[in-house]
DNA sequence: CTAGGGTTAG
């Protein structure tokens, strides 16, 4: 019935069917109901007689990602006449990412003796941007201006973006500079370019010429602008491109809100993107993570986490990014029953895992204390298939373990190989022989790296000082330093300061400490450690010196932060944490603690004190740092015996808690697992994995 | 009758 009345109709008007159709394919939501308007045409024969139709369902085919179906109506078409097909088939394999596709039409177009115009050049062209394809892009470029079409705006554009995408900036400005007259787009697809190379500065320079020309931002510009702003971190004109934003009503477009949200990520201003955050009811998945990144990026690893809790009961559906930030942010923290349920959520909801996010899993078992999970995933993916990030996962893992044999065998059997080592996979490998003291092994892969074609950087130079350091080589490292061919940074010099703290060399430490002074003023650890120095030699004259020094420049000790995981949730510890309810109970068990592990011969280890207190305070003190307390958290809490008591801290371990945790793990029985910034400490019976080498 | 610039992660 319904198409014998099309057919009256088509015999009445055959152009009121076209655009009847035509509406028809435009509001169509789904590819069953597609196919079926497209088998009435056929069978009816009303596309045979409208090109325009054709084309109509040529692109819904893409619109759905068929373009095997689309292909077909295509080569059903008689297409030889006329470009206008062509362009739009073109169009759909472009749009839709099937960039090798497009090109290889657009050859088939001109051997087909198809004359292309300024509709088929923009496809082409976006074609090579996507697929990087400089060489094609500049082919396509000398076609162009043969062709006549070098100065049709939107061919210009077009050729502007491609340049961008090959990373031929320069290119991509010459033909901005030549162009006769400029539209806003033009501007933006300039001003993109710079922001994505990472040429912020410029980008922002060019959007000042721009408004001088009386083009104003839109909210496409206004996106772009934002990021260029959040990579340079400027807070002040951050607020300014807020207010622009507000003033011209972009709010009300999300992808404006995300890109000022995370905007304000990237410039550290966390309570902002957090208001704007909460101030958005309709949030996308973007949204969410960009709130995620932000609290990740700056530190806040928790809050990130339990922001994903939230994100979780949203209607909002997390993804691949999702699970790189929540993955990352627990690797932070380093809890083993998280890591464990994060990676479930992954399986469960079917988050597509490539290797960038498996490597990620990987890292996070890694440092979540679960090497062996960590070696199984990288067992399970085919050699071939790895890359240089897992192998370099792996082997910092064992590093950080204390695993330097296993560290340097997996090292080993990357290059037997033929994998290419890069500048990680040594900064891996070589504080992996020097958490092991493995310094013959360290001192045989630095001088491999020229062989292997890797660059010597200065924080390779750090692990190395630091390998020296540690094993007593003071000479060799300070010699090493001065025969760098570059300038000494802040981490080599860090690294001899902290080998001057562990043999007590004030007059060396000094050299170093002098020049991290003057490096990284602000860094509070510095003064920390060489204050411990003069402390250790009972040099009070200078600790009040430094604290002095500190005070007038208003540093603080950074905060340290303990945290023990219990009942699927972290507990975090400060050292000094306030007397309470809830802590009473925990100081009480720190002491008993301490009166137990004295009878075994535990006697405080005062030089990790950095104020010149009166000695009795001094005990105070010690017991009341964060790792103590949370030690005693887990022993009242951990109640299965067989499991080890998992700590991460934030700042090193000191000598004093570590002495005490060797004692703890004897008299209680317990095994516990202290992650500090550097590395794992393994505690069982009296032992540390570390071999007190840290 | 067909075209172009955009946000998160690495």
């Amino acid at each position: 019935m319904f198409r014998r009345g099309l057919n009256i109709c088509k015999n009445n008007n055959g152009f009121e069917i076209e655009s009847h159709y035509d509406r028809i394919l435009h509001s169509c939501t789904s590819l069953a109901f597609l196919s079926q308007i497209h088998s009435i045409l056929t069978t009816t024969g009303i596309i045979k007689h409208s090109v325009h139709l054709n084309a109509r369902v040529i692109i819904k085919y893409s619109d759905f990602l068929h373009l095997q179906s689309a292909r077909f109506v295509f080569n059903a078409t008689d297409h030889e006449s006329s470009s206008f097909l062509w362009n739009t088939m073109l169009r759909a394999y472009a749009n839709s990412g099937f960039c090798s596709e497009a090109l290889e039409f657009y050859s088939l177009m001109r051997k087909t003796g198809i004359r292309p115009n300024n509709y088929t050049f923009p496809f082409a062209l976006k074609s090579c941007a996507d697929n990087l394809l400089p060489t094609y892009g500049k082919l396509l470029h000398s076609e162009i201006i043969r062709t006549g079409f070098g100065s049709d705006i939107y061919v210009e554009a077009a050729l502007i973006d491609m340049y961008a995408g090959c990373d031929f900036i320069q290119d991509g400005r010459k033909v901005f500079d030549k162009m006769s007259y400029r539209d806003l787009v033009c501007w933006t697809s300039m001003i993109t370019a710079y922001e994505q190379s990472e040429q912020a500065e410029t980008a922002l320079h060019l959007l000042h010429q721009m408004q001088q020309e009386s083009f104003c931002l839109d909210w496409v510009t206004a996106v772009t602008v934002a990021s260029a702003i959040g990579q340079l971190g400027d807070a002040r004109r951050a607020q300014s491109v807020h207010g622009y934003a507000i003033r011209h009503a972009f709010f009300q477009d999300l992808p404006v809100v995300n890109s000022i949200l995370s905007m304000y990520a990237k410039c550290g201003e966390v309570e902002k993107a957090e208001i704007i955050f909460h101030q958005t009811k309709q949030r996308n998945t973007i949204t969410w993570n960009s709130m995620l990144t932000c609290y990740s990026q700056n530190g806040q690893a928790s809050e990130a986490l339990a922001l994903f809790e939230q994100m979780k009961i949203s209607d909002v559906n997390p993804n691949q990014v999702t699970a790189l930030i929540v993955v990352s942010s627990c690797s932070y923290l380093g809890s083993q029953q998280l890591a464990t349920k994060i990676h479930d959520f992954i399986i469960q909801n079917k988050i597509e895992t490539n290797l960038t996010l498996w490597n990620a899993i990987m890292d996070m078992y890694a440092k979540c204390a679960d090497l062996d999970t960590a070696l199984r995933m990288f067992q399970e993916v085919p050699l071939s298939h790895l890359d240089v990030t897992s192998w370099n996962t792996l082997i910092s893992g064992y590093g950080m373990h204390g695993y330097g044999k296993e560290a340097l065998k997996l090292f080993n059997n990357m290059i037997t190989h033929g994998f290419q080592p890069n500048h990680v996979t040594f900064t891996s490998i070589l504080s992996a022989c020097s958490h092991s003291g493995l310094i013959e092994e360290g001192r045989n892969c630095f001088s491999e790296m020229e062989k292997l074609c890797v660059k010597k950087e200065p924080k390779h130079f750090a692990c190395m000082v630091d390998m020296l350091g540690r094993g007593g080589f003071l000479d060799e490292a300070y010699e090493l330093i001065k025969n760098m061919s570059s300038e000494p940074n802040d981490e080599v010099w860090g690294a001899l300061l902290l080998a001057c703290k562990i043999y007590g060399n004030a007059t060396l430490g000094k050299v170093a400490a002098d020049n991290l002074f003057h490096l990284e003023p602000q860094h509070t650890g510095y003064y920390v450690l060489m204050s411990n120095i003069y402390a250790t030699s009972r040099n009070w004259q200078e600790v009040g010196k430094l604290r002095q020094d500190m005070k007038n420049k208003g540093l603080r000790k950074p905060a340290g932060v303990s945290l023990i995981e219990f009942d699927n949730k972290l507990h975090g510890f400060h050292t000094g944490e306030e007397f309470n309810s809830f802590t009473r109970e925990i100081y009480e068990k720190v002491e008993r603690m301490v009166v137990e592990i004295k009878m075994v011969g535990y006697v405080p280890d005062l030089s990790c004190v950095f104020h010149d207190v009166e000695e009795e305070d001094k005990h105070g003190m010690l017991s009341y740092h964060g790792e103590k307390l949370a030690l005693a958290f887990g022993l009242m809490n951990v109640s299965d015996t067989g499991l080890a008591i998992r700590i991460t801290k934030n700042l090193r371990v000191c000598s004093d808690c570590h002495l005490a945790f060797k004692l703890v793990s004897r008299v209680y029985g317990r095994k516990i697992i202290v992650r500090d910034v550097n590395r794992f400490h393994h505690f069982e019976d009296g032992f540390c994995s570390c071999n007190d080498y840290w």
